[in-house]
DNA sequence: CTCTACGAATTTTTT
DNA sequence: ATTCGTAGAG
């Protein structure tokens, strides 16, 4: 066996973690410092080192996206096929093990996962239901607070009752979304995660063939776990010295989602036989960018304390370019990125980052106007998608006839003349008898409650979807898909020229044919689920980001969080001014400022070789216009590291005719200026010091005069000194 | 049932 | 500025 393979490539950090043994791992992998490498290797070792069966290896991503790298690496080393191995994200393997065992968990056996804007949807007509004020209480908040608690492993039955009249409410608001999940057949995705956790947890025999299987257990991003899954994790690894953890304390963006650093020092107390390396080399970008982003970190408290360093040389400086407005901003950096590219390199390597994605506008207007190609991402993503979201409500339908959230949502889609009227009928039957809303519809047909045309519409509709079964029954899956989709009335909707974009959505509903034809060539048959069920299922769970057009060359506009976890050589930095980033709702509270904090890391770390920073003096914010001042976070950096540009309208042109007086500048230059000082000058009156730059001859300063900020080279103004 | 007009809200995202 | 949802008119 040749180990050298798995071996050479690594350093020693992460030699150490990977051949470790006989102990849980913690390994704290700074940005760009080759964990994925490590999880692979580490997993490549065990198998062709320590002799561990494939089968016994368990490892578990939070995206789709990491699971499938994650396993084509390991292929490619092991140069096999790894299907033995369970690797993917904690709702996927959730997911697995809930079909596995869906009697075990209680569950239908063609149980469907709800997406969250099903949930969402589900929530509001469950309030209507129950005769709540919708505008008084948003479904938003509910789903909010049920996902808060199934994320802290609580159900209705473990809240205590309170007495406060609110608390009251959302309680009882959940536990009837409980019963209706239950009554229809349907998971939220949370509830993959809570469901999956109770099944191990109550099923001690389940509990101990899952511990016996899966001997080695590897988890990526695991700052990011949040209660549930770190409960679960301990229940597959109870006591044992099997877990490698993989993370950075440092890059933890996402506590406003549930995610709980502290599970890492809960892992240190847990596994008390446990080693920590630390990732510390960073082969990913230069000196200056590493340093920068040391030094916005550092401002952090409570860090496991890590320095990232690099071999490389520091490179150039980092670019804060002061914008006058969020137009000057953009089109300074599709400047830049022109620039880039002439100089022989490609669009695709530059990113825009920014903190909301309102603010891709902006750069988008330039960028067109630049006949520069760019892509925007964190749009919907095709599962997403209203057409696609409707041909799946039919098949769910189809294969269900519970799902009241399908049900819901395509009884009137296309419209067949069933109103709010009709609708409201079917849910108050189905709420006072607790029916499904399709029962619902039988029974109100079948008492003759309806007025005739309500009738016969509901019953059309009713007898569409027992046809559309019917039909058909014999026929594969991406025939299923395609026929539904012509005969519900779908294709032709679309085709009137009176939807907006109608062209998009028949691509889109061909290429859902498409997809489930794909999924029937890869999906190897799952344990006596229907292959129409695994297909919605797979839609759920699977956002359909993974063919987004390949295109061609590309510029790159994400959000800070999209971001992570990827890398490019040259990165702007955008809308780095206080109330943006950090954000207005950050600012007030240590825990969110730091957590913003560690946002702006994550931003720093992903420019391998270039990195700008703007910021603009005036934004255009919620339609008005509004002074901004920079980011907290920029005078935070080390300001050696910086060079500031200015609008050229707005930069003094220094005085070069002349060789300055070296000796007598020299006396004078030492200790005359700070930041934030207040200087007076004769022309411009009086001002505070913003930043100071360069030495000696080269020493300016920018002052923030009443009207307007200035540079001015310090060896030739005159300045008095305010105090 | 469909269309328009008005008011309210507006960080970040995966599954 | 823009989007989104709802109320009221057509």
């Amino acid at each position: 066996m040749d180990i050298t393979k798995i071996i050479a490539p690594l350093n020693d950090a992460q030699r150490t973690a990977v051949t470790a043994s006989e102990k849980s791992m913690l390994v704290l992998a700074g940005a760009g410092s080759g964990k994925t490498r490590v999880l692979v290797h580490r997993i490549v070792w065990q198998i062709q080192v320590n002799a561990v069966s494939p089968q016994s290896i368990l490892a578990v991503t939070f995206t789709n996206k990491a699971a499938r790298e994650m396993r084509g690496r390991i292929e490619m080393l092991l140069e096999t096929n790894a299907s033995a191995m369970w690797i993917g994200t904690f709702h996927g393997i959730a997911h697995r093990l809930l079909r596995r065992h869906s009697e075990q968990a209680r569950l239908p056996k063609d149980f469907q996962v709800l997406d969250s804007n099903d949930q969402q949807r589900l929530i509001k007509r469950l309030l209507e239901d129950l005769q709540i004020d919708t505008k008084e209480l948003p479904p938003k908040e509910i789903q909010w607070f049920i996902n808060e608690q199934k994320d802290a492993g609580l159900r209705s039955k473990h809240l205590v009752d309170s007495d406060d009249k609110n608390a009251k409410r959302f309680l009882r608001i959940y536990r009837e979304y409980e019963i209706l999940c239950e009554r229809t057949g349907v998971v939220d995705f949370a509830e993959l995660l809570l469901r999956a956790y109770e099944l191990l947890h109550d099923d001690e025999h389940l509990r101990e063939q899952y511990q016996r299987r899966f001997s080695q257990i590897h988890v990526d991003e695991f700052q990011d776990t949040n209660k549930i899954q770190y409960d679960w994790l301990t229940l597959l690894s109870p006591n044992r010295d099997n877990l490698f953890v993989v993370g950075d304390d440092d890059q933890a963006i996402y506590g406003w989602r549930g995610a709980k650093i502290e599970n890492i020092y809960n892992f240190q107390k847990h596994y008390p036989n446990h080693e920590v390396v630390k990732l510390e080399q960073n082969y990913r970008s230069t000196g200056a960018i590493l340093k920068a982003a040391n030094g916005i970190i550092q401002n952090n408290q409570g860090r496991m304390g890590k320095s990232l360093w690099t071999e490389m040389a520091d490179g150039e400086k980092i670019t804060v370019y002061a914008a006058h407005d969020e137009k000057d901003e953009a089109k300074y950096v599709v400047e830049r990125i022109k620039l880039w590219v002439e100089s022989g390199n490609k669009r695709e390597q530059a990113a825009i980052l920014y903190r909301s994605n309102a603010q891709s506008r902006q750069f988008e207007e330039q960028l067109m106007l630049a006949k520069m190609p760019y892509k925007v991402y964190g749009g919907l993503r095709f599962f997403d998608r209203a057409e696609i979201k409707n041909a799946l409500a039919y098949l769910r339908l189809i294969a269900n006839r519970n799902d009241d959230a399908s049900l819901d949502r395509i009884i009137n889609t296309p419209t067949r003349g069933i109103g709010l009227k009709t609708l409201d009928a079917i849910r108050e039957v189905a709420h006072s008898r607790q029916f499904s809303l399709w029962d619902a519809a039988h029974f109100l047909i079948d008492e003759k409650i309806l007025p005739n045309r309500a009738a016969t519409a509901l019953f059309a509709f009713l007898e569409l979807i027992e046809k559309l079964e019917r039909d058909t029954a014999a026929f594969e899956l991406s025939e299923k898909v395609q026929f539904v989709i012509e005969h519900s009335g779908l294709m032709t909707f679309y085709s009137q020229d009176k939807v907006e974009k109608s062209a998009d959505k028949i691509e889109n509903l061909k290429e859902l044919i498409n997809a489930a034809a794909a999924f029937s060539f890869e999906n190897v048959e799952e344990e006596g689920l229907s292959e129409l069920a695994a297909f919605l299922s797979h839609a759920a769970l699977e956002s359909g980001e993974s063919q987004a057009d390949e295109f061609d060359d590309c510029v790159q506009l994400m959000t800070l969080h999209t971001a992570k976890g990827l890398e490019f050589p040259l990165v702007f930095l955008v809308g780095v001014e206080e109330g943006i980033f950090p954000s207005q709702q950050s600012i007030y509270d240590k825990a969110k400022l730091e957590e913003e904090r560690r946002l702006c890391y994550v931003g720093i770390t992903r420019a391998m070789q270039k990195l700008h920073i703007t910021y603009a003096d005036n934004r255009l914010l919620y339609g008005k216009s509004t002074a901004a001042s920079k980011s907290r976070f920029l005078k935070e950096l080390p300001q050696e590291l910086l060079e500031e540009v200015r609008p050229k309208r707005e930069v003094s042109r220094p005085v070069t005719t002349k060789t300055p007086n070296f000796l007598a500048f020299k006396v004078e230059s030492d200790s005359r200026y700070k930041m934030g000082q207040r200087v007076h000058h004769e022309t411009f009156g009086s001002g505070v010091i913003q930043t100071i730059e360069g030495e000696g001859a080269k020493e300016r300063i920018l002052i923030k005069f009443n009207r307007e900020s200035r540079w001015l080279m310090t060896a030739y103004t005159e300045l008095t000194v305010v105090n």
